[in-house]
DNA sequence: GCCGCTCTCTTTTTT
DNA sequence: AGAGAGCGGC
């Protein structure tokens, strides 16, 4: 009580001058601490600042910071709202428990991890990682990879755990035979990662829930440990996220979810936009505020957003609306390819430099696919334009870096199997397949962990004397560095390892460019291990572990670099630019689908969209190219039904050139009489979506398909054109047939 | 056991 | 078009 009032009177000014920098709703928003509250922020309505000045709000209240649970999306979203309330409210914040799910909730594993049969130091399996150990375990369990990829299982057994299923719940729900491997293939994984000492991502989030459900005391005290709970971007949580905020607080009920439907573009990783709406029903006492005011864009833009969602059906109605200008209509650029697209770009950024008063850092290019940033980054770089791409392969996914990591790995966690199997020939050491192979049986056979076989190799038949006096050498290897590990700084310890495995000196004496990144690299990874020691005084590896496993690319980036920035939509999420440029507005390319069958949904794509739109504060460009090469085939692509979706006032299209056009489709039929294709089957179509089915299948070879009559079956061939046109597909129960595609009636599985 | 070749398959989007 | 995986040869 006495802080209560020592806070309350310290802080009474600032409270009063910072509450009077809202609007009557965001106040309500911030003010409303007891109880379950949503918030439905549409984009640019100061949701951040919501969220921030209510954190703030709590602690002048005297609610202390480590009661206090705040998930975001992203660590930089995390780390931003810990610098601004820090600006509002001073170091408090610094014993919040702000970040992701992922990052918060491996912290709370590592405390408790006992109780798991875990030990402190787990390992924490990225997607790589899971999918490696699938298909191991698929070998192991004589399942053909052929037959089922193993990427599909991976995501399976993601998307249960998402939903927080056990293996035997997945096989208690299955309906096809792949239902039943699928959950058999879990079950072995699961196995395979808890002899690891391991968990993959989705464990961070599912092991919590298991010990919760299993030790109500521990629930307990969690419960009133975090006492205040936010939750950011609340339309992207996952089932079992959900569970969790519910498990959570229930005892003290004060949950407040903030996100916007609108937003909704994770659904292909779990997300349930369902969250949203569960949550007024689970919570019918919880009081609900809409943010419609928008404060970052122009009128324009916000218009152009609104006809766009409006084709949504599964929509929260929402009327966004802003004080600020009209601003300058959204603008169109039709572009002949890929490299015409990158240059109009360029040329547009030039014209709004020289126009506005603006650096290279106000801009940003969109896109869908982050194959696309290739042919700008041609462009960018040709007209010396600085740039910076966030995302694309993640540092930490580079196979040096995880070469070096697993190194690391090992020496936290000798159990992790994963990582154990990645070093023990890497650097090559005469340890060949063939050995790790017998080594494997002999482990599997009397129920050992490999670390330990590999410590009795003596005892382990069929292995010849190098690959044993390899081994030997390997184990003091390690045992050499783990002793080590506390007699000097991490950094020179790492750098030491590095120095022993002679991998810098491999890269260097490669002499290839290739080998030079990867040199590169390495060295950048000991550079931010040093600064993170640095940062973080008394750290552990294991942290820097932790850390490495859950930062993304968009965590790192800081945008004050004076460069134009190139990123995917998905990655454009919350941030936002003066001028905002979406590339590709492309049927097939956005909204996205491929030729095979695939999860395809409109809504989501159209979400993604409007996502990219509401990125915009001044100015708006959408560029589309008339020839795109995919897959390293020309296409000719049809443009994007969305451009037609957003089609009325305050849009103009700058449309090539007559003499452009001719000068295109010369080369167009050129490349025709090359390839012998009929030129008038793809040149400018004329639109027509209503007809086209929503998913869009094509058969080809390796497609999996239904059949009314034989079930389902793998295409092998296709044979012939039009109405004539043959499929041969080898059906699971009937064997290889030969059909007439125009009858057949061929269903996308 | 290692190297280099060919073939395949890919590309959504990411914690 | 490009990379990674699998395969065959040395």
């Amino acid at each position: 009580m006495k802080n209560f009032l020592h806070y309350t009177r310290f802080f009474y000014v600032v409270i009063m001058k910072f509450l009077q920098e809202l609007n009557p709703v965001q106040r309500q928003a911030v003010e409303a601490i007891d109880g379950p509250v949503m918030v439905i922020a549409g984009a640019g309505s100061g949701k951040t600042r919501v969220l921030t000045y209510r954190v703030a709000y709590l602690l002048t209240l005297g609610v202390p910071p480590e009661q206090i649970l705040a998930l975001t999306f992203t660590n930089k979203a995390a780390n931003e709202m810990k610098t601004r309330i820090q600006a509002l409210i001073g170091n408090e914040a610094r014993n919040l428990w702000m970040g992701t799910f992922h990052s918060m909730f491996a912290r709370v594993l590592r405390k408790e991890s006992m109780l798991l049969q875990y030990t402190r130091s787990f390992s924490i399996y990225d997607s790589d990682d899971s999918l490696s150990v699938v298909k191991r375990v698929m070998e192991k369990l004589n399942i053909s990879t052929q037959m089922l990829h193993p990427h599909i299982v991976r995501s399976r057994i993601s998307v249960a755990k998402n939903q927080y299923l056990t293996p035997a719940q997945v096989a208690q729900e299955a309906r096809e035979t792949i239902d039943n491997l699928v959950a058999e293939i879990y079950k072995e994984y699961e196995r395979q990662l808890n002899e690891s000492n391991a968990m993959d991502f989705d464990d961070l989030l599912v092991k919590p829930i298991v010990l919760f459900q299993r030790y109500p005391a521990l629930l307990e005290k969690y419960q009133h440990r975090f006492r205040y709970i936010l939750v950011d971007e609340f339309q992207d949580t996952n089932p079992a996220q959900y569970r969790m905020v519910q498990l959570l607080g229930a005892r003290y009920r004060n949950i407040a979810v903030v996100g916007d439907d609108a937003q909704s573009i994770y659904s292909f990783r779990g997300a349930d936009i369902q969250n949203i709406l569960n949550f007024e029903k689970d919570y019918s006492d919880c009081r609900v505020f809409r943010l419609e005011q928008n404060y970052r864009s122009t009128k324009t833009i916000i218009s152009v957003a609104d006809r766009l969602i409006r084709y949504n059906v599964h929509q929260l109605k929402k009327e966004l609306w802003t004080d600020n200008a009209e601003g300058d209509p959204v603008t169109v650029l039709e572009c002949s390819d890929e490299k015409d697209e990158g240059v109009q770009i360029v040329r547009a950024i030039q014209k709004e430099l020289h126009r506005r008063k603006l650096d290279l850092k106000d801009f940003v290019v969109l896109y869908r696919t982050n194959a696309q940033s290739r042919a700008l980054e041609d462009a960018f770089r040709r007209n010396g334009i600085p740039y910076e791409i966030v995302g694309g392969i993640r540092f930490y996914e580079r196979k040096e870096i995880k070469d070096l990591l697993a190194y690391f790995r090992v020496l936290t966690n000798p159990y992790d199997e994963e990582s154990l199997l990645r070093i023990i020939n890497y650097p090559p050491r005469g340890i060949g397949d063939a050995s790790v192979e017998h080594i494997r049986r002999f482990a599997e056979k009397h129920s050992l962990k490999l670390y330990d076989v590999l410590c009795q190799i003596d005892s382990v038949p069929d292995i010849t004397d190098r690959a044993k006096q390899s081994i030997t050498l390997f184990l003091s290897f390690l045992k050499k560095y783990d002793g080590l590990r506390t007699s000097m700084s991490l950094s020179e310890w790492a750098r030491a390892l590095v120095d022993e495995l002679g991998i810098l000196k491999i890269f260097k004496e490669e002499q290839t460019l290739e080998a030079r990144n990867r040199w590169e690299n390495v060295q950048e990874l000991l550079s931010a291990l040093s600064e993170y020691t640095h940062d973080n005084p008394n750290t552990t590896l294991e942290d820097f572990l932790e850390e490495v496993a859950l930062v993304s690319d968009i965590d790192t980036w800081e945008g004050r670099r004076n460069a134009i920035t190139l990123m995917t939509l998905h990655a454009s999420k919350g941030l936002e630019f003066p001028v905002v440029f979406i590339a590709g507005l492309e049927e097939g390319l956005l909204p996205f689908y491929t030729s095979t069958v695939d999860t395809f949904d409109i809504e989501e794509e159209r979400r993604l969209f409007y996502v990219g739109i509401t990125r915009a504060e001044l100015k708006l460009y959408l560029t589309y190219t008339r020839l795109r090469y995919r897959y390293g085939d020309v296409t000719y692509p049809q443009h994007s039904r969305f451009l037609s979706e957003i089609h009325g006032e305050r849009v103009e299209y700058r449309r090539l050139s007559h003499v452009q056009r001719k000068g295109f489709q010369n080369v167009v039929q050129q490349k025709h009489a090359q390839q012998g294709r009929n030129i008038f089957e793809c040149v400018d179509p004329i639109p027509s979506y209503e007809h086209e089915p929503q998913r869009a299948v094509t058969l080809k070879r390796g497609v999996c398909v239904q059949h009314d009559v034989f079930g389902v079956g793998k295409v092998l061939a296709i044979d012939g054109k039009g109405e004539s046109q043959k499929a041969i597909v080898e059906f699971e129960h009937f064997g290889r047939k030969q059909l007439l595609v125009r009858y057949a009636n061929l269903k996308p599985v």
